[in-house]
DNA sequence: ACTCCAATGTTATTGTGTAACATGGCTTGC
DNA sequence: GCAAGCCATGTTACACAATAACATTGGAGT
């Protein structure tokens, strides 16, 4: 029983609603979902939590699905292009998407003793930056949001504090 | 809201005026600002852009102020931590601070054509994501705010485009 | 069967960042 | 003065992150 969020949830299903969710609009969309692909987001999914690229290639090795960095961070690409997936800039790490499907600018809430990561909305471009970047003509096409502290559990157990 | 990153300015006074700045905030703060990180945080100004760590240590071998990786960081992190100077996830770069004094939640506009970047203030813990942490038992501490996209500069010209 | 293209395999390299330990120099208390 | 301790720096070596470039495979369409 892992976390969502910061909460616990069925994780069984959590993996496997969204790897369907993920084949149905691979298929409609007329991309590939091929082995190494699927398999990393089945990953992500499992240890649901920010994992580096070697990591995964680490588990990718010892099921004999690739053991080269490429094969890992080809993937990768397809799946954070695709949606699947999000970079954790801070963390150089990738974390499967808790809101597949949603119209996306993610936000992430990284806590820093235990680096377990939760995703919220965040619709950056609407609030003061998006003002500024008006103001200065800057026309915002992606955007990083990561707030690093401590998650609830961390903070209860008076980790790090 | 105010932006230096994307309009001309004097920039002879600016480097000057920021170094006094830092000197007399180091004197009070009781903080060492030593030859390589002072002349750390003058390269990144004269050069007013994101720069890497290496890009920097380069300059600092050129002149006799160190030539491995741990002389750039530690001078780095020592800039960061004091607020003179802030680090780009996004690009594993980092910039001198554009207000330095004020109290800080940065966020960052970086152009994908000329990565030049320009900092505005984004209290970003204030707004939506602010009660998303909340709601969910997070403390915030830190927040990374990077808007990717296009500068006026590069608009204008239809640059990448 | 052939061609094309997307995906994968593989080698090698570049870029980013740190661990660990040695040295030097200042200051603070004696 | 001088010893103790601390902070900054010097240096070696390495770990982790990412990509370039090229070879190979295998299916889709003709």
């Amino acid at each position: 029983m892992a976390l969502l969020g910061f909460e616990r949830h069925d994780h069984d299903s959590c993996v496997s609603d969204t790897l369907s969710a993920a084949e149905a609009h691979c298929a409609e969309a007329g991309l590939r979902l091929t082995p190494v692909r699927r398999r990393v987001l089945e990953i992500l999914l499992e240890r649901h939590r920010a994992l580096g690229a070697y990591d995964i290639l680490e588990t990718l090795a010892a099921e004999g699905l690739g053991s080269q960095p490429p094969v890992a961070y080809r993937a990768l690409d397809f799946l954070v292009k695709a949606g699947f997936v999000h970079k954790i800039e801070r963390l150089n790490a990738y974390v499967a998407c808790a809101h597949p499907g949603d119209s996306h600018a993610p936000a992430f809430m990284i806590c820093r003793s235990c680096d377990s990561v939760a995703e919220a909305q965040a619709s950056l471009a609407a609030g003061a930056l998006g003002d500024a970047a008006k103001a200065a003509g800057f026309r915002i096409e992606r955007t990083v949001v990561e707030a690093e502290g401590l998650c609830p559990g961390c903070l209860k157990r008076g980790d790090a504090t």
